[in-house]
DNA sequence: AACTATTTATAACT
DNA sequence: TAGTTATAAATAGTT
């Protein structure tokens, strides 16, 4: 891939071959992460150069993707014998594993994904148990900041007329957050949602950016709420 | 790379995010190998795709690879796994159980329920999470109605003046959807059934259906469906 | 490390 | 899903 084509063997000249291994394996790299970005998927990536120097990637924690792997693998390389133990923990294990894909399954479908298969009412039904799961998170979320808000009014009142910097540091990131979330002009949140259509979904984003002190990346995976399945997905564009 | 570039941030059509991983896979895994031949260098590659599938590559032995990487790295203080082998059956079990569990923890708490020990970061989170969903089942169901139409309305200029109940029926039951699940005032697109046809360049989207052929590295029993918690942990030198 | 001439990889199309 | 093509990236050899 450049001055002149380089046929894929072992370099011989060690210090052409260190050279060649600085500037691929910089390469490499970066696809790896592309990839991981780009495609959602989740990649591990173990380098040892020859002359035993470590180097790795992983998009997620390698610990959890090797485990991932060896579980994976395990599975398929293994010709069980049908003792009858082994049997029942098989398909206990079938089954769960059944289960778990049927819910992992429903998580995407409710976060939009892996729609393609679902006829017209699936998606009304669907639609409608996101309106109402949306709407009860909206009514706790709000009757959290109310909570809040009156207890913080109650120290107003309490005369405690003097604050220490960080009581007014929270105080005032309550009051933020609950000014910066509340719908412009007092519309229902649902009914929101419908015209998000038509605005392709820029209003929400600016919204939250204002709550988390930015990530470095965008995509914010939301890993304390967020259970990532297989299908790990992680942007919520 | 190519026609034009592309940012690196998820790509939010699923069908797209399939063909650029296939694509992309096969270039890692191709650049992975050079690297190792041309370099004489050890390296080990694993990715999982976002719908849990396994690819791997290792220039020697992944086991041996994985072993390696574990005594180079565990320098850095980590509490190592037990014998792999033994307790391998006994936690791939417990912590398929633990997976479900959250799981369904999460899809009830998509659906509004148990919502009492959530922050309200995490609500707003979750908020989000929905709002996103929730916008892309709209997104679908309004293509599946646009999609409806326009055959309908194909039927109709071929002059198939001669409807069956049924089909009448369904038709009606169409536009009734439409219509009802359609916002109070803005978005004439998707009621103006005129231009419908022109316009639509999503619909590619949605016809396209991923399916995936297994490459040779493909290690799939399609039924793996893991759990990711924790940060992305991206080190690399 | 920086610089190009080339080779590759790949995004958008078909 | 598998080709095709135009263009972006990677990189081999050089400085």
């Amino acid at each position: 891939m450049a001055r002149e084509r380089r046929e894929i063997k072992r370099i011989e000249s060690a210090a052409a071959r260190q050279v060649t291994f600085s500037k691929r394996r910089r390469g490499l790299f970066k696809k790896a992460e592309e990839l991981s970005v780009l495609c959602d998927a989740d990649v591990a990536l173990i380098v040892f150069s020859s002359t035993g120097k470590l180097s790795q990637f992983a998009s997620s924690s390698m610990n959890e993707i090797i485990d991932k792997y060896s579980t994976n693998s395990k599975n398929l390389g293994k010709a069980e014998k049908p003792s009858l133990d082994l049997n029942l923990e098989h398909s206990k294990y079938a089954n769960l594993n059944e289960q778990l894909a049927e819910a992992s399954l429903q998580l995407r479908q409710m976060r939009g994904e892996e729609l393609e298969g679902l006829s017209v009412e699936d998606l009304q039904k669907l639609e409608k148990n996101l309106e109402t799961g949306l709407h009860r998170v909206l009514q706790t979320k709000d009757q959290q900041f109310l909570e809040q808000i009156s207890e913080l009014q109650q120290k107003v009142r309490n005369g405690s007329t003097c604050f220490s910097s960080s009581q007014l540091a929270e105080e005032n990131m309550l009051l933020r957050n609950q000014v910066s979330h509340m719908p412009p002009a007092g519309k229902q949140a649902v009914v929101d949602t419908e015209n998000v259509i038509a605005e392709d979904g820029q209003s929400s984003e600016s919204v939250m950016t204002a709550l988390h002190s930015g990530s470095s990346q965008d995509n914010d995976d939301g890993s304390d709420v967020s259970l990532k399945l297989g299908l790990p997905c992680i942007a919520w564009k």
